[in-house]
DNA sequence: GCCTATATATAAGA
DNA sequence: TCTTATATATAGGC
């Protein structure tokens, strides 16, 4: 967008690359915001600079709670220091995982 | 964007909510990456839909780093250096391949 | 999902 | 930063 065209790749003028990194940012915050209320989503974001700095955003609660629910559907606590159960039944799951990928790889062919 | 404008507000049509968030929810994970492209960043972005399914992006590594990162650089060091054992990764492992399995299953459809 | 017509985002420039 | 010309995103309609 604008007067010309952007490569997709790093932007090698620094101050250039500033600029674009806070418009971009603000319109990506923007763009995360609406679909949240536009479609009743709840969205977290955050965005470390090159230079390490954290940018945030979480659409509903705070980005903790967020992430502690991403934990839960994915299947492990991440930053709760809970300590973790039974090291061998997830082994033995990782392998009915894995075989049921290879049924289904196969199913695609 | 497009023939009208749009209210900032719950989109009400079931029907037409759901094309919307598919849209808008492809429309911001190519500005994430762009972003994280053009500008040498590192973004996580996790959308809950309103039926409580996950999306995500991970603009390097994984989702669990850059969430670890996040937590070292809000909470300062919870868990320390605490070096991440087995269960996590057995974890990580899981939620990954359940994840292609998933993809393998939308490929049958 | 694939098409336009429009609404937005944003690259250059000052 | 603010402005302006263009590039993109996407609402509404098949």
């Amino acid at each position: 967008m604008g007067r010309g065209r952007v490569q997709m790749k790093r932007i090698e003028n620094p101050v250039q690359r500033q600029v674009t990194f806070c418009k971009r940012r603000a319109g990506l915050l923007k763009k995360a915001k609406e679909l949240s209320v536009l479609c009743d989503a709840e969205i977290g974001v955050f965005i470390f600079s090159a230079h390490g700095k954290l940018y945030e955003l979480a659409t509903k609660g705070t980005m903790q709670e967020l992430i502690e629910r991403y934990g839960k559907y994915t299947g492990g606590p991440q930053l709760p220091d809970e300590p973790m159960v039974e090291p061998m039944d997830a082994k033995k799951e990782i392998g009915m995982l894995k075989q049921e990928i290879e049924i289904l790889q196969k199913g695609l062919r």
